[in-house]
DNA sequence: CGATCCGCTGTAAACGTTCTCAGTAATCCT
DNA sequence: AGGATTACTGAGAACGTTTACAGCGGATCG
């Protein structure tokens, strides 16, 4: 009886408002609201929901949305599902829209500016009632677009303060500054410096911030110190770091990102570096990653998760009340200390 | 020039098929033959393709798949956007979803399996082609709502075989079993299990094997070996792990699940235990964190991916030819051999 | 007691496509 | 040359909802 899809049977198709309404002698418009739960008479509210419930009767979303504008989906547009920060925003997001009612699309775009794009301009189909997007830089081409976007868009990241769109952002420059002079006031003085590419929007804040500190703390900088990855990846990670060590000794080393000091924790490990007695490491994003490295790195929050549920719920916020003015917020990074970064050997320092 | 709009923006809304007919002079049944490729006088295809671009056409979803009953989205419904393995499927399916011109719909269901029955009815909304379903477990419910499921269904996992529903499976069974066998050729005589709750799926079957290859190799069961987590997370490994030291002393664990086994991992190291050289861990899933982990992680490919890629083939295959049979494809586990199960220390063997 | 309002209901018009069907002109075959 | 076939087109009916509008009893008010 529980999951009986009661007298439907007879015919296959789907069951459809006309039906419900027949059964229940009244027409679809009162069918249709008392299903949506406007005013209807106790009566005939009784018999449409049992008229409902007896032919297992289930709304169809497409017609739905083709008559009120409004599809209960949203997209969540992100560069790589394999890197953990976008996983964790992935799920906060998926908490929120699940919470409010609303589906979750998911679209990858392999960090490839013109799939973007592609995304922003596929709004107008309107399969989605918004758009959450983490783009990788931002283009005049993508200010232009997310201007005339078709649909409530949030950006995670950075954007130029003429376009009119709600963003939530972190200071990342700043976050790796706080790293930089963690390391030296640990007593770290040939800090390095594992970026990924720095077209990119953090590679980009995250250098200025690498050379912020140095200029704070007082130390030279040092372009061999410096190498740069092919992207935000694990392999990449440990390439960069091997190209940094065969021409330099850090005794330190800040990375633009977990999986990037992953990866560089395993290279100086296969050189024969001991972390963090002979180089210490510092992430970015602390991702739970951290914590199951050994040793559990070190690594700036970049409050990911929140960032991600302050985007959905600013989204939702919009397209429930789309006359809004544009938000900007904007997260603060802190560092999480772990071991990969405790204190050199002592009286050790050639 | 690129990216204009036409002269669409004398009237705010989007522009509609019937306002490309009418600019182009034909009816709005020859713009949508033209628009979609079908056989047109080159004359008309060119005027409509014109109208279309100088108004900036773009088709509503909701309308199209209202009247053509197919949306162009599939839906991916797994435990938790959290476990590695499931980001891998993600990662894999959204490539086929993508490459084949379809939109991929998330759902996490926190492992619950009321969620995962509300998933399968939700598909008589349709607003999804199909859906690829990784349940935490099956139950008689389960069976009965996908035989009847509106909408094409691909399982990754084990399914009652006279469930009519493409199959994609592993045997996990044989799985672990390979690995208790490897740890014991590898002299290791006390293997304990660290698993996750028994009434999963997963959680069965690789108990199963553990059980299967003890029996084998000839060693004795003994139950104080043997300790269940929660659910298949670091913590609850970490927990479990502990709970087991405090009672036994192994000198292996076979972890049900790479989570499991780095929490191990770090359990074992806070009681003073050396990987591998007091206790040898395998894992089960071998996914990216075996890399990452220190010691790297032996554990047992289940070929995640390639079931992930697999099943999206199969429901997409299925979506475009519903008639087909059900298929069932089996996927052979094996073991990768990292560092995390090397021999044990020599000569001590307490 | 007639006018006004209130609460509910049914009719019918959207929403923007796709696709069947019939119609028309041009081409083919015998 | 006449009928059959072909190649394209337009009118209009779906698809399954939501919702503006009008109707219609019954209650309320002066």
């Amino acid at each position: 009886m529980t999951t009986s899809d009661g007298d439907a049977g007879s015919n296959g198709a789907a069951p459809t408002l006309a039906e419900v309404a027949r059964l229940a002698n009244v027409s679809v418009a009162s069918a249709s609201r008392a299903l949506n739960g406007i005013k209807t008479q106790p009566e005939t509210l009784e018999q449409v929901l049992a008229a409902a419930a007896r032919v297992g009767y289930v709304p169809n979303a497409s017609a739905r949305s083709l008559r009120s504008k409004r599809t209960g989906q949203v997209a969540f547009s992100m560069p790589d599902v394999a890197n953990p920060a976008y996983t964790s925003m992935l799920r906060a997001i998926q908490g929120v829209a699940r919470e409010r009612g609303y589906r979750l699309v998911l679209h990858s775009t392999g960090a490839d500016a013109a799939e973007e794009l592609a995304i922003l301009r596929d709004l107008r189909r309107r399969f989605v009632d918004g758009l959450i997007l983490v783009p990788i830089n931002v283009t005049p081409e993508h200010a232009e677009e997310l201007s005339r976007a078709s649909a409530p868009v949030v950006v995670i990241g950075r954007l130029p303060a003429e376009v009119p769109v709600d963003v939530v952002e972190v200071d990342s420059r700043r976050g790796a500054a706080l790293a930089v002079k963690h390391l030296h006031a640990h007593g770290r003085r040939r800090i390095g410096f594992v970026n990924g590419p720095v077209k990119t929007t953090p590679g980009h804040a995250r250098r200025l911030g690498y050379l912020d500190a140095l200029r704070a703390v007082g130390l030279q900088r040092d372009d061999a110190l410096v190498e740069t990855a092919e992207d935000f990846t694990l392999d990449a990670g440990h390439e960069a770091t091997l190209r940094l060590l065969a021409r330099a000794r850090p005794d330190a080393l800040l990375c633009a990102n977990d999986l990037l000091a992953l990866g560089a924790i395993g290279a100086l490990r296969s050189t024969g570096c001991e972390v963090p007695a002979d180089v210490a490491v510092v992430g970015m994003d602390n991702s739970d990653l951290g914590a199951i490295a050994w040793p559990a790195l070190t690594s700036v929050d970049l409050g990911t998760s929140e960032r991600a549920r302050r985007a959905a719920s600013l989204l939702l916020d919009r397209i429930e009340d789309p006359d809004r003015a544009p938000e900007r917020i904007r997260v603060a990074p802190k560092l999480v200390v772990r071991a990969s970064s405790a204190r050199a050997r002592k009286g050790r320092r050639p």
